[in-house]
DNA sequence: AGGCCAATAT
DNA sequence: AATATTGGCC
């Protein structure tokens, strides 16, 4: 959200990285429109994450397990049908939680987890909830709550995380104009240090690549996990504290 | 036992 | 470039 207008001014946000703008004030609709944008990105961030496992496999037709739950029915006739069981390296329904968020990684034929847009998510909400201090390796592996992932594995992101903020966060006062809708932006508003561990969990804020569509490992804002979209309002999921996992919560504009 | 970090390996 | 491993040290 800016409250200027002019070239250079959004040149500079573009970047940053925001892929869209609004001029304050800002309507109600126009919020509710990106939303929605913000929502449908999602929820094909999610499927193409999911099939990451298949893409790479050098053998393999493109999934057609995949194919088939992308096109209902239709695609999936004839000899499809008998190879739609097996399939390894497929990103299960049981690997997956209602939410989208992944609960195991069991990436067999490969030996290095990639750390998908998805995971990342996970991994920072993990770190956001614990605080600057608290988030280590152990606690953000207990909170994930990601089967088959190990306190190295999370450390190792971990330590990488933790050097990008560090390359970002002291230099240049300015960083990180993050998706404007998300609001979050404190960036503008305070450029204090103790953004080390801000809610956005941009890692790559310093990275200036522009909006990007391709979803390379572990280098995307986080946005709040959106799940489900009403006239009403949307659901939204977020964090509970107490129990210990992702609560339905409402946003009404 | 864990964590942190830098170096190093894959 | 990203991730894993290792070794030194707290």
């Amino acid at each position: 959200m800016a409250s200027s207008g002019d070239t250079n001014t959004v040149m500079k946000y573009v970047a940053n990285g925001a892929f869209d703008f609004l001029l304050k004030p800002v309507r109600i609709e126009e919020l509710s429109n990106i939303w929605q944008h913000i929502f449908r990105k999602q929820m094909q961030d999610h499927k193409n994450n999911n099939m990451v496992g298949n893409l790479e496999k050098p053998g393999h037709p493109p999934s057609t397990l995949a194919m088939a739950r992308a096109t209902p029915a239709t695609t999936r006739s004839t000899a499809t049908e008998a190879s739609l069981a097996p399939l390894e390296n497929e990103v299960r329904d049981d690997m997956v939680n209602y939410n989208g968020e992944i609960t195991d990684i069991r990436d067999l034929g490969k030996s290095r987890l990639t750390w998908t847009t998805q995971l990342h998510r996970q991994f920072i909400a993990a770190v956001n909830h614990l605080g600057e201090d608290k988030a280590v390796p152990k606690k953000i592996l207990g909170i994930m709550k990601v089967k088959h992932l190990t306190r190295e594995q999370v450390a190792s992101h971990l330590q990488k995380y933790r050097m990008q903020l560090k390359k970002s966060i002291p230099t240049t006062s300015k960083q990180g104009a993050t998706l404007s809708s998300t609001a979050l932006d404190k960036t503008q508003d305070h450029p204090s240090r103790s953004q080390y561990f801000n809610q956005d969990g941009c890692m790559e804020i310093m990275d200036y690549s522009l909006p990007r569509d391709d979803l390379s490992s572990g280098s995307e804002c986080m946005l709040e996990e959106l799940n489900d979209y009403s006239s009403e309002g949307f659901q939204d999921f977020r964090w509970d504290s107490d129990k210990q996992e992702y609560g339905p919560c409402f946003w009404n504009f």
